[in-house]
DNA sequence: CTCGCCACCTGGGGGC
DNA sequence: TGCCCCCAGGTGGCGA
């Protein structure tokens, strides 16, 4: 589900209603998510909110002795009700916060919640990280440099966490549409020109998104309940058959490492 | 190291 | 209708 920008939408969907507001009580009620739930939630209640951050796709919700990192997984999202409104199925964790909750909804259990003393960077899922793809950091020389040594396809090693975080199956595929690349290139054959178009592809690719308030497919919503609307603009992704919006060539699906991955067969070579 | 593949889990859609 | 198989936005962990 849910890539850098749908994550950074309902991190800023929730930031401004939360931050400074105390945590009044957790409800977990299905802990078995990709990870067990972090015992003893309870012990956050009275605690105030500090921050609210993002690292790659987890969201950290920072309090003064460490962080509750949040990771969505394919179907997780967050939403913020009345703590009057009724659980559903699959609303597993509650953060109340007063008279509001934030609800994690999460039917696959892929999501993670987490409790990380000190600083959430720290924590083993994190440690190992890529920079952000919106960061100062991400451009073509450094591209470049990264993927020397990868001969796994781009497309594979764009959505390597390892590399650089936030890039899911989604923005992959979009992102090599507009840098003109075929998915299957191997990453350390890419020249210095070709890294610096990808890597404002990425950029370009991401922002629009975040713009668009994310891709709603299936199971992402925001905070507020509402969708996002990039998918109505998707070069590639869930097109296969239809014209490029390019040139008009059918868009094309093939499977890299058990994934679909969405291109054309003229704009990318 | 890196790569390629499997696993985790539920639900929706298509084909028969 | 019902059943079965495939597919889905992520990513840790395994063996090669």
């Amino acid at each position: 589900m849910p890539e850098l920008p749908e994550v950074e939408v309902t991190r800023r969907g929730l930031a401004p209603d939360l931050v400074g507001c105390r945590l009044t009580g957790t409800v977990v009620r299905n802990p078995a998510l990709r990870f067990p739930v972090t015992p003893a939630l309870d012990s956050l209640v009275g605690q105030d909110l500090l921050g609210l951050g993002r690292r790659g796709k987890y969201l950290l919700f920072e309090f003064d002795a460490g962080s509750l990192i949040v990771h969505l997984g394919m179907s997780g999202s967050l939403r913020l009700l009345s703590a009057a409104t009724p659980a559903e199925k699959h609303d597993h964790v509650d953060l109340v916060f007063g008279e509001r909750v934030v609800r994690l909804r999460d039917p696959r259990r892929f999501g993670a919640v987490l409790w990380q003393p000190g600083r959430a960077e720290d924590h083993p899922l994190l440690a190992g990280l890529g920079p952000e793809p919106l960061s100062e950091v991400l451009d073509g020389p450094w591209l470049y440099q990264a993927t020397r040594n990868r001969s796994a396809p781009i497309k594979q090693v764009l959505m390597d966490a390892r590399t650089l975080v936030g890039v899911g199956n989604i923005y992959a595929s979009e992102s090599l549409f507009r840098a003109g690349i075929d998915p299957r290139t191997s990453a350390r054959c890419l020249g210095r020109v070709r890294c610096a178009r990808l890597a404002q592809a990425v950029r370009d690719t991401l922002e629009a998104a975040l713009v668009a308030g994310g891709s709603t497919l299936r199971d992402f919503i925001r905070s507020d309940g509402s969708s996002g609307y990039f998918q109505l603009q998707h070069f590639v992704y869930g097109r296969e058959g239809e014209p490029c919006r390019v040139c008009g060539a059918p868009i094309r699906c093939l499977r890299q490492g058990n994934r679909s991955s969405f291109y054309c067969s003229r704009c990318q070579r």
